[in-house]
DNA sequence: CTGTTAGCGCATTCAG
DNA sequence: CTGAATGCGCTAACAG
């Protein structure tokens, strides 16, 4: 019966060794092109690793080696934001180049989740693991307790523990299109965003405030709206601000469902309002309103943070301090030109 | 010097043991919650563990196991595509369920590179492997050749191998989408798509034509575009037909690149034309068009996929033969009502 | 209830 | 140039 599929378990070096009539170390030293094995020896080797289907197990390989796997832990909290797929799309460019595999986990925002996804990949002796971390205390990715296994955390930044991270720059945008804004003489601005124990959501309002700041100008607590998790969210908030008697004439929105959830509610209530965001989002041009963005690349984000953590794995004796890069941002501008601030008396 | 950073190999069981005072078969047993060990003995092995930061190493439990590590493979071909990522989320759910993590692998389309990626996973004796193939011939994914590690496809079904596949219904959503064009009147459709080499887009094009067929229309071949990759290709292509001296009076897009080329190029040359297209797109309601638009859930893709490996995953005897299983589509439709043709002569 | 022996598949070390 | 012995960390299987 040729061509019977094998159920059984694979066959190891040992089988090959029989196979072609040599010692297993042979066929290791010959998988390995051991420039002293003969030639002959290696081609009969090579022939019978065919025979036989065998393939290196590298479970074993890795077990013997004792310390690493050749793979990269990356824990996310939402695979489905586009973000984050963008940003394990450059750990693994970055992963590929050194011959390394991704591992992937998805936190759903879960600490507790995010503790037992870390501690697995620890158990599974990967090299190194990159975190977007869920919670505000991050004692519990210390190298320290984790074996040693290094971490870099993306996008939020390390509290609790002293860690490599890679951020964008959340502030630096937001002082930026908000000042566009100011610049443009407005000077009742609106801030909608999600909850400010987001650390991007703080930054975020804190590159907005300083902005106004910078214009001689106050945030007017009636015109901040936070907690804002999506579209429908965002729309009913913006909505009330430009219904106030005395209604922001711009709104600066803190991720891109606020942005399209305000897009909606100036387009309803107020189309004279002016708008700028965090975040680029596709068709951003095609939706007929100025709009100012503010964009970044997520993939290098995640190629910095795979940088920096591969740095770490091939030097584990360096002390070097943890490490802060910031991914810049720019800005961009749909549809007409920016609405100035309606002259006031 | 308290709080050192431990550089060294990390303690093993046997560390654990010594430090107990018992044998490491008992830290392996109170470990894995073996009723035979007694309180006290288990209560003093977990000190232990404590005491020195003990974590069980996988590893070498797997090696042990000979079989599985509680890994699935998942190779795609683009994670930047939103589909594929959210097909990633919908596998990783289902493999957390079962206490299972993912190796992810990224292809770029490459199928060298899927062949690599696909080994690699083998050598690594994950349970099973969820595969989005690039080329044409699947014979290298066959689980004869990979040491009979299952495998199943996903989005696109095997050719050259008979294997397990989850697809959308690329071929009847295309044929309800096309058909209310039809049912609306019009006579004059044109089609856009990508490459007609990829099976998806192939589909499509047969549920269109189908459609015509059943309204006794033929293709013309004058209004059918295919190799339109990116939004500006299919913004061309939309154009040209819109200026031919009979143009069509509807467009079905195979995609949803396409779709948003096509209402680019209606908006600017031809308002009227109805429009239809497979993929949903988040501000699709929001373009101010008339649009019906194919619907369906890729995560459902990702469950559907890990399911059926799961299975094969849990009864390796079980003979039945692959399974092709179909994820449904919706329509859904956006803006004004579908424009009926223009009467004619 | 706990300990001892043995071996998963591979590669380092040291002999031939 | 090739082989034999040994052990990576863990856990069945069998003592005790």
């Amino acid at each position: 019966m040729p061509g019977r599929v094998r159920k059984q378990s694979s066959p190891t070096m040992t089988d090959v060794a029989k196979h072609a009539g040599v010692a297993p170390m042979t066929v290791s030293r010959a998988l390995q092109d051991d420039p002293r094995v003969l030639p002959a020896t290696r081609a009969k080797v090579l022939a019978s690793v065919e025979a036989l289907g065998y393939r290196l197990n590298e479970v074993a390989r890795s077990l013997r080696a004792g310390q690493s796997s050749d793979l990269l832990g990356l824990v996310v909290t939402n695979l489905a934001n586009p973000f984050y797929s963008q940003l394990a799309l450059g750990v693994d460019s970055l992963a590929a180049e050194h011959g390394m595999k991704l591992v992937l986990g998805n936190t759903g925002e879960d600490p507790g989740r995010e503790k037992e996804l870390v501690d697995d990949l620890v158990s599974r002796r990967v090299s190194g693991i990159i975190v977007v971390p869920a919670g505000s205390d991050h004692a519990h990715l210390r190298p320290a307790v984790l074996d040693g296994t290094p971490v870099v955390l993306a996008a939020r930044p390390p509290s609790g523990a002293d860690l490599d991270c890679v951020l964008v720059d959340d502030f630096g945008g937001s002082l930026a299109a908000t000042s566009l804004l100011t610049a443009a003489g407005h000077r009742r601005i609106g801030f909608l965003g999600p909850s400010p124990n987001l650390w991007t959501s703080a930054e975020r309002f804190r590159g907005f405030s300083t902005a106004l700041a910078e214009s001689g100008l106050a945030v007017d607590e009636r015109h901040v709206r936070f907690g804002l998790r999506d579209i429908s969210a965002a729309e009913r908030a913006a909505a009330e601000l430009l219904q106030l008697p005395d209604p922001p004439t711009a709104l600066f929105t803190a991720n891109n469902r606020n942005t399209i959830g305000a897009i909606r509610a100036i387009t309803g209530t107020r189309p004279g309002t002016a708008l700028a965001g965090f975040d680029d989002f596709e068709l951003a041009d095609m939706l007929g309103v100025s709009l100012t963005v503010v964009a970044y690349d997520p993939a290098e984000v995640g190629v910095q943070a795979a940088r920096l953590l591969i740095d770490r794995i091939s030097h584990p004796d360096d002390d070097t301090p943890p490490q802060r890069t910031v991914v810049p941002t720019t800005l961009t501008h749909y549809g007409q030109p920016l609405q100035p601030a309606p002259s006031q008396t």
